[in-house]
DNA sequence: CTTAATCGTGCAATCGATTGCAGGCTTTAT
DNA sequence: ATAAAGCCTGCAATCGATTGCACGATTAAG
C-alpha cells in the first residue's frame, strides 16, 4: 500500500501547525479556527485528497469506531438480513462492523472476543443464544457495552432486542386450532438456545390454553439434518398420532419436511407443518412453508441504535425491544385430514 | 470500556523496560532476550492477563491485520459461504474481515472504499462483479493489494479465483441434450456482471457445438422478482417455443418457476429448468432445483490465501485459480415433454 | 488609554506499541 | 592477558492523529 497523505503533510503546505489543520478538518473544533484558516486547509486537505488514518485517531481518542457482531453462523439465513440492519445503521453513524461466527462453539468464541478486545471494538452485538450467561457476565465485567438480539436476556445486564416469539407461537397455534387441529408436535430446539426455550414454553403454554393435546421433541441442533434426525424418530415411534407440526424454526420446519417425505407422508394432507422466522426462500419450498415472520432487518437496525446510544451515553434507552411479528400462512399448513 | 493492561504495565511490574517486554511477548523478537528474562515476562503478563493493542501497533507497524471484503449484498446466499471460507483462513492467520455490501452501486462502492482506506485495512477481497473496471484500476493506481473473486478478471492487474463457469455451462447443456432438448432458452443476469457474460458466451458456444436452437433473454438483476418478470414476459411472447431453460443463476431460476407456475406451466413436466450455483435449500425448492454446484467455500478460502501471500510477501502465487464445478441434478430437468 | 477578555495558533504531550542504535557485560579466540 | 565478538537490555524516536495549555494579537469594556 503506499502511504497516503497526512495532517503533517497538509499542515506543511498550508504553513500552519498540524493542530490547527486537525481542528480545521473536524467538525466540533473547527470553531476554534478563523473561517479564512479553515477554508484555505480545507481546500489543501481537498487537493491533496487527504483522508484520516483511523488507526491514528483511534489511538489517541480510544475509540475504534469498529462494532463487533458476533452471531452463530452466517450461512444460517436468519442473520445476513440481521447484520444488514446492524450495517445500515452503523455505517451511517461512522461505524464499521466486525462479524464474527461462534458456531455456537464456547472455545471459539472466546477466542473472537479476545480478538475483538485487542482490536478496540467500542462495543458489541450478540446474537449468539446460549441460555448460558457465564460468557455475558463476563463481558458485563469487563466493562464492555453490548446489547443482544435474537435472543431472551432476562437477568442480563444489557439491552435486548428480540421478535415477540410467544406471540408468534400463540398465533400459529390459534391458526392449527381453527383449522380443527387438536394434536399437536413441538420439535423444539436445544434448550440451551435461548430462543429455543422460549418458543417452547410459549408453545406449552398456549396449547393448554386452548386445550390441546400436546407433545415435544427436541433436535440437537437448529438446523435441517438435526431435525430430519429428530422428525425421523418420531414418526417411527409414534406414527400418525399428531396432525400438526409446529417446528422451533424454519431449518427444522424444512427437516420435517424431509422426514416426511421418506416417510412418504405429505404436507399438509397428511400432517401441517409450521416453522418460524420466515427466512428467505421459505416460500419456495416444496410446499412453501407456513410460518412466523420475525423482522430480522429491523432487529439488526434497533440493537445498532441501542449500543451506539449506550456508547454514546445518549438518552437512556429501553432496556429491552420487542418487535412484533406476524403469521404468515402458506402451503403447508391445512385442514385436518379426514380419515 | 475499562482500559486494558499496557505493555507499559507489565514492563513496570516485571522492573524493565518496555521494549524488553515487547521483544519478549513476540515470538520473532524473543531471541533477542534472555531465555530467563522471557519466561519471567511471559509469565507476568499472564497473570496480568496482558493482550496487546491491535490499533497501537497497527500505527507503528503500518499493518491494521484487516481485511475488506466488498459483496454486493450479503443476503444473496452465495456470498455467506464464501464470506465464511475467506474468514476461516484470516482468522488463522491473525487477520479479521470487514465486511462491506455495495447493493451494486457504485457510488455506495465509493464511499466504502474510501473507508475502508481510512481503516488501513492491508487488502481487499472483491466479490462485486461489475465487469466495468475503472474501480479496479483506480484501486490499482493507489497501490491496493487485492484478490478478485467469483468474477471473471482478464486483463486486470489483481490475481482471481472463479468457478469453472464454462465447464458448468456445458454439463448442464450436455444434460439437457442428452434428455432431448433442441430448444433452449438462456435466462441471462445483466451484462454489465462479469459472471452473467461469462456465462452466456458459454450457452452460445456450447449450444451452437451441440447443434440446439437457442434464444436468450435478460433480466435486469441477478434477482428473483429480475428473473420472473423478465420469463412473464417471454412466455407471453413466445409460448411453448422452447423446452428448457438454463438460468445464470439459482435465483433467476426461482423467478422462472414463479413465472412458469403463474402460466400453468410445470417443471419438468412442461419446461425443464436449470439453475446455477447450488445455493443453499436449492434442493428444497419446488420442484427440486438441478444446478450447478460451485465450491463457494473454497473460493472464499483460495482468495484469502492468494490475498495473504501477496500481502505476505511470500511465493508468486498463480494469477488466476479456477475451482470445478459439478452438476447436480435433481428434479426440475427432464426429458422433452411428447406433445 | 489602560486593562481585561477573547480569539487564533503553536507547542508538546499523549495514546500503546515497535525497533534502530548504543553501551555494558560476558564470552571466546589468540 | 587482551582484543574482538556476541549477548542483553535500555533509550528514544516513530507511527498519525487529538488536545490541554500557553502566548501573542485583537477586540471590548471602563
Amino acid at each position: 500500500m503506499r502511504s497516503r497523505t497526512t495532517l503533517a503533510d497538509v499542515a506543511k503546505r498550508a504553513g500552519v501547525n498540524v493542530s490547527t489543520v486537525s481542528r480545521s478538518l473536524n467538525q466540533e473544533t473547527s470553531g476554534q479556527v478563523s473561517k479564512a484558516t479553515v477554508n484555505k486547509i480545507r481546500k489543501i486537505a481537498e487537493e491533496m485528497s487527504y483522508s484520516p488514518n483511523t488507526v491514528a485517531r483511534g489511538l489517541r481518542t480510544r475509540k475504534s469506531m469498529t462494532i463487533g457482531v458476533i452471531v452463530p453462523d452466517l450461512t444460517n439465513p436468519i442473520f445476513p438480513p440481521i447484520v444488514r440492519g446492524v450495517d445500515s445503521v452503523l455505517f451511517s453513524r461512522g461505524y464499521s462492523a466486525l462479524v464474527v461466527n461462534t458456531d455456537n462453539n464456547a472455545e471459539i468464541e472466546n477466542a473472537l472476543f479476545d480478538s475483538l478486545m485487542e482490536r478496540q471494538v467500542d462495543g458489541l452485538i450478540i446474537a449468539t443464544g446460549h441460555t448460558e450467561r457465564s460468557m455475558i457476565t463476563k463481558y458485563h465485567n469487563q466493562g464492555v457495552k453490548a446489547v443482544l438480539v435474537n435472543r431472551e436476556a432476562s437477568g442480563v445486564p444489557y439491552p435486548s432486542v428480540i421478535g415477540d416469539d410467544a406471540a408468534g407461537i400463540t398465533a400459529a397455534l390459534e391458526h392449527l386450532a381453527k383449522l380443527g387441529h387438536k394434536k399437536v408436535l413441538h420439535l423444539a430446539g436445544p434448550t440451551i438456545l435461548s430462543t429455543a426455550s422460549v418458543r417452547s414454553n410459549a408453545f406449552t403454554n398456549t396449547a393448554k390454553h386452548l386445550g390441546m393435546s400436546t407433545k415435544i421433541i427436541k433436535a440437537t441442533a437448529l438446523s435441517v439434518s438435526a431435525g430430519e434426525i429428530a422428525m425421523n424418530k418420531f414418526l417411527e415411534a409414534n406414527p400418525k398420532s399428531v396432525t400438526a407440526v409446529l417446528a422451533g424454526n424454519d431449518l427444522l420446519a424444512l427437516g420435517v419436511f424431509h422426514a416426511l417425505r421418506k416417510h412418504g407422508l405429505r404436507a399438509p394432507q397428511d400432517i401441517s407443518v409450521i416453522g418460524f422466522n420466515n427466512m428467505p426462500f421459505s416460500e419456495d419450498f416444496s410446499p412453501s412453508l407456513t410460518t412466523v415472520s420475525a423482522p430480522h432487518f429491523e432487529m439488526g437496525v434497533e440493537s445498532a441504535r441501542l449500543l451506539i446510544n449506550q456508547i454514546e451515553g445518549k438518552v437512556t434507552s429501553p432496556r429491552k425491544i420487542t418487535l412484533p411479528v406476524t403469521l404468515v400462512v402458506r402451503e403447508s399448513s391445512g385442514p385436518v385430514p379426514k380419515r
